[in-house]
DNA sequence: GGCAGTTCTATATAGACAGCATGTC
DNA sequence: CTATATAGAACTGCC
């Protein structure tokens, strides 16, 4: 299927011209690449330095990148670091990259325009359908990003049928076919229950008529037209936030204020959030995943391990998508598993369970982090986890963010220990260290490899590098860490450990 | 027997936004 | 139920 891909794309270049090439899957993307790259005669000594130069260490996606980069090819997809994916996207536009060879992730973002465009394939893996057809929008997202206005009159958008009759197919459509109606995404559950929540913690909503008004005047009301169906979806939501402690809707009767009275007379709920409600509000996460945090919180207190923690955070839908689990795997995550049995703070659902594929892809997230954590380096993790650079620096924000809010859930719930417990863990995901190296982390300028290096010669806290002589420590750091290190615990006063926090909040009455 | 080239088979399949408070090797 | 590109295994044929 390639080689016709690289014929065009092989012309493109004989035009001068730059393209864009949309690959299906991300080994796709890279072989593309790869293949194109192996038939220039480009070469770019430079681009491919600042490509390696991008990772700390380069992983081997890193190397097989700068390779195609040396030859005025890149692929492109969420895999990369940040840094490689504006490098490649800034070269592109000046034109020293000439052809990229991307996931939709391109299409979507930001607007890179080339004179042409290649899709080499229409259809997609969909999920339990096998291979799908796109969406038109999707393709119209893609094509549309033929043609540099500022510098050409026209562009090319390229798309491959396999046959005559996928040709006509293809023509009909995409070129004839309108593109799908935008649907409304707040009815989904979880959107749902976040921004209810936050409507009502920040008072836009205060009692059931105000939801509806509000609701009313969404697109999800302008779509679906029935209200009375719509109100009766608002009401469930507002029972489970209810049940879950999330908002309180103050019985009227216990009230005997004028203005309860009044909203007596017309029947209307009133609808309060509560501290806890307000704060999960402001931390931004789905209510449901607060109420599995607590629940899993509950039960820390006995069987607390590092773990426990990061398959906790590991199984929420902020997480998504987690890593796989592939089909080989399978026995082996489940042995590691059972070594961790008692750190688990759910209950394992069912082998039969249709959620335990996710579980296990939890359980697999989790064996990532605590891989990081014990130091493991990113090629080990890309062979052993199939997560690349890019992903990794993605999980690792979002865990820190999950386990800040589990830490502020935790404060409000007044649970101290658990509090302590989540900020040595968030310092060691944010440093990808043993727990041993916690205290050098708090100098500045050292991180997972120079605090392993201090470590393994002997100095393991801060008294220890007053202790040692300045020569031994530029050994080992170099000159001008050792000086400015030994300058910091000379300076002892200012003793602020990196990323931790001040409590902003004081609720010990709840 | 060793190797290159070829066919066969198993396997996996795109991605992004949130909080917070400042400074990675 | 529906696909397909890729990586890697198995296999062939040649020297």
């Amino acid at each position: 299927m390639t080689e016709e891909v690289i014929t065009i794309a092989l012309e493109t270049l004989q035009l001068q011209k730059q393209a864009l090439i949309f690959a299906a899957s991300r080994a796709s993307a890279e072989k593309t690449a790869e293949d194109i790259a192996k038939l220039t005669s480009f070469s770019l000594p430079l681009l491919e330095q600042e490509i390696l130069k991008a990772a700390s260490v380069p992983t081997k996606q890193c190397r097989r990148l700068s390779h195609c980069i040396r030859k005025g090819i890149a692929f492109h997809h969420a895999g990369l670091l940040q840094k490689q994916r504006e490098l490649i996207e800034e070269e592109f536009r000046k034109g020293t990259i000439r052809i990229i060879c991307a996931t939709p992730t391109l299409a979507a973002g930001l607007s890179l325009p080339a004179y042409r465009v290649i899709i080499p394939s229409l259809k997609r893996f969909s999920g339990s359908w096998g291979m799908d057809w796109i969406p038109v929008l999707e393709y119209l997202q893609m094509a549309g990003r033929a043609g540099r206005p500022e510098y050409e009159k026209e562009g090319q958008a390229i798309t491959i049928a396999k046959s005559d009759a996928e040709k006509d197919e293809i023509y009909e459509r995409y070129i004839c076919g309108e593109p799908e109606d935008i649907y409304s995404k707040l009815a989904v559950e979880p959107v749902l229950r976040t921004y209810l929540l936050s409507l009502i913690s920040s008072g836009i909503i205060n009692d059931e008529k105000s939801m509806k008004d509000f609701f009313s005047q969404t697109f999800w009301a302008h779509q679906f037209k029935d209200i009375s169906k719509l109100s009766s979806t608002m009401e469930k939501m507002v029972h489970v936030l209810e049940g879950w402690k999330f908002i309180i809707i103050p019985n009227n009767e216990e009230k005997n204020d004028f203005i309860s009275a009044s909203l007596l007379e017309r029947k209307e709920k009133v609808l309060k959030p509560t501290l806890l409600g307000k704060r999960i509000s402001e931390l931004y996460i789905d209510p449901l995943t607060a109420r599995y945090l607590l629940d899993c919180l509950e039960q820390f207190s006995e069987k607390k391990t590092t773990f426990s923690l990061l398959q906790m955070i590991s199984h929420t839908l902020e997480m998504r998508p987690l890593l796989r689990t592939k089909a080989k795997e399978g026995d082996k995550i489940q042995e590691e598993l059972v070594k961790r049995y008692e750190a688990l703070l759910e209950k394992e659902p069912s082998t039969f369970d249709p959620e335990y594929d996710e579980f296990l892809n939890s359980i697999k997230t989790a064996l990532f982090f605590e891989a990081w954590i014990n130091e493991f380096d990113e090629d080990y993790l890309m062979e052993t986890f199939d997560i690349r650079p890019g992903e990794i620096k993605v999980k690792l924000d979002t865990a820190d963010w999950l386990l800040y809010a589990a830490d502020e859930i935790a404060k409000i719930e007044n649970k101290k220990e658990i509090s302590k417990e989540i900020s040595k863990l968030r310092l060691r995901l944010q440093n990808g260290t043993k727990e041993e190296l916690l205290p050098l982390l708090r100098l500045k300028g050292i991180g997972r490899v120079r605090s392993r290096r201090l470590f393994n010669s002997g100095i393991k806290d801060l008294g220890d590098i007053k202790k040692v002589d300045i020569t031994t420590l530029s050994q080992i750091l170099g000159k001008a860490i050792a000086d400015d290190v030994k300058k910091q615990v000379g300076e002892e006063i200012k003793e602020v450990p990196k990323g931790t926090r001040k409590g902003q909040l004081s609720m010990e009455r709840f």
